[in-house]
DNA sequence: CGAACAATACCCCATATGGCGTATTTCACT
DNA sequence: AGTGAAATACGCCATATGGGGTATTGTTCG
């Protein structure tokens, strides 16, 4: 019933943790708490994009266990990336980290809840997206959500998400436009859309017509954009 | 520190929890469950849609407390919702239920997780998705992120949707192919792409018809259509 | 070294598209 | 009773589109 010990298998094989975060106290402290827990062989946390990738260690000397032997820093397999960085962002590492370490999971840790961090995020292939205000106990619960497979978004950030899944309010088309650009969207022309809905071409036409007008587009290539991007089919 | 009362806020308004699901024993063991926590002014429970949405009460004589009275059932502030239920499906509920309490926070709790179901309730507008398999004291932190405007998906189902996000894996198309796909969508035409990338419109037009080979596609509507929807661009 | 592919550029041509009209009917709201 | 929006249908016409070719130049890979 412990939900700290719940999904907590008996210390899975080896599993390592890379922290990218250019706050000292910050790093330092999510570097504590995550040492502290005894459920990782590594805790490697770094100051930058350029240094992780590089495979430097910035807080090296607070690993005592660690020796001075530059080790080939085996692939991490949980990264926890803050996208305000020095030099490379966290959205421009995020593709760079994931050609290095293919395997790993590439978590979101920032400060950041606005939808064009989010989605740039999720869309440069984030496999998860945290808030720095995360409780310590659902941090770590988080990471081990990750590491049993699944994926986590503090719950202001799936807001965003279900959000964008959800249909427009309120769209500016009729029914019948609506189900004309669904249609079009298929790639039917004007007489195939006539013969679906047993309207005449022309009749079609006009519908299409009247689609641009109110969508403020003037091609079938911006309707389908836009109809997709506004979900209005 | 204690993850069961980290924001937990000192008994917020009145808050109406509706649960709709038909399994008996699920139904009955989830109503104790959010009773027993005392952070929710009523609890009610029925085994499928067309009750809900009736205003009845399955299990009413599990509420000692209520009166004969048919009061005009206030809105759900947040429902959970079944997507196997006899009847009207969950997700044909959905609508539904949004069209009769715009303001419910509208979570499936359900024991699917195939892309599927998952991307069919969040399109239908659900706010959230919690698989059954989740235990009861996630749960219950789960509602209370509802609660204070979060929404929550369960790791699992977190991983398909950030999944749905990453760019396509391997693409067919080449680097050129990829540029001008993405002009096309949105919505120039051969020789406005030419401009953009200093090309004879011929040319664009040789890109543009190798691309629709590739993606097995006919038109500008279509290629629009697969690009954003295999996330090529 | 040859095959295959990517990228560039041009040709012909039937058809689809989109901008501009007009017109009728129905239905809702004022 | 009138105004407007939606849905139906038709016209003209310049241009864009897509299916079919050919050709040259590089690069890459076996």
């Amino acid at each position: 019933m412990d939900p700290t010990s719940a999904h907590t298998a008996p210390e899975a094989a080896s599993y390592r943790l890379l922290i990218v975060e250019d706050d000292a106290d910050i790093r330092q402290l999510l570097d504590l708490l995550l040492r502290r827990t005894g459920e990782y062989a590594e805790v490697r946390s770094v100051e930058d994009a350029e240094t992780a990738l590089a495979g430097g260690s910035t807080d090296a000397a607070a690993t005592p266990g660690s020796t001075d032997a530059p080790a080939p820093d085996p692939a991490p397999d949980l990264v926890l990336l803050d996208i305000g960085l020095p030099g490379m962002s966290g959205l421009e590492a995020l593709p760079k980290f994931r050609a290095a370490w293919p395997d790993a999971q590439l978590i979101m840790l920032t400060i950041r809840q606005d939808d064009q961090a989010i989605f740039d995020a999720l869309c440069a292939g984030a496999d998860g997206y945290l808030l720095k205000d995360t409780p310590p106990e659902r941090l770590l619960q988080a990471l081990r959500d990750v590491r049993d497979g699944g994926s986590v978004m503090s719950p202001a950030v799936a807001r965003r998400v279900t959000q964008s899944f959800k249909p427009a309010a309120q769209s500016p088309l009729s029914a019948r436009e609506t189900e004309i650009l669904a249609l079009l969207c298929d790639g039917l022309q004007y007489a195939a859309i006539g013969e679906r809905l047993f309207l005449s071409g022309h009749t079609v036409r006009v519908h299409i017509r009247n689609i641009y007008r109110k969508l403020h587009v003037h091609s079938r290539a911006e309707a389908v954009r836009k109809a997709l991007g506004d979900r209005l089919i």
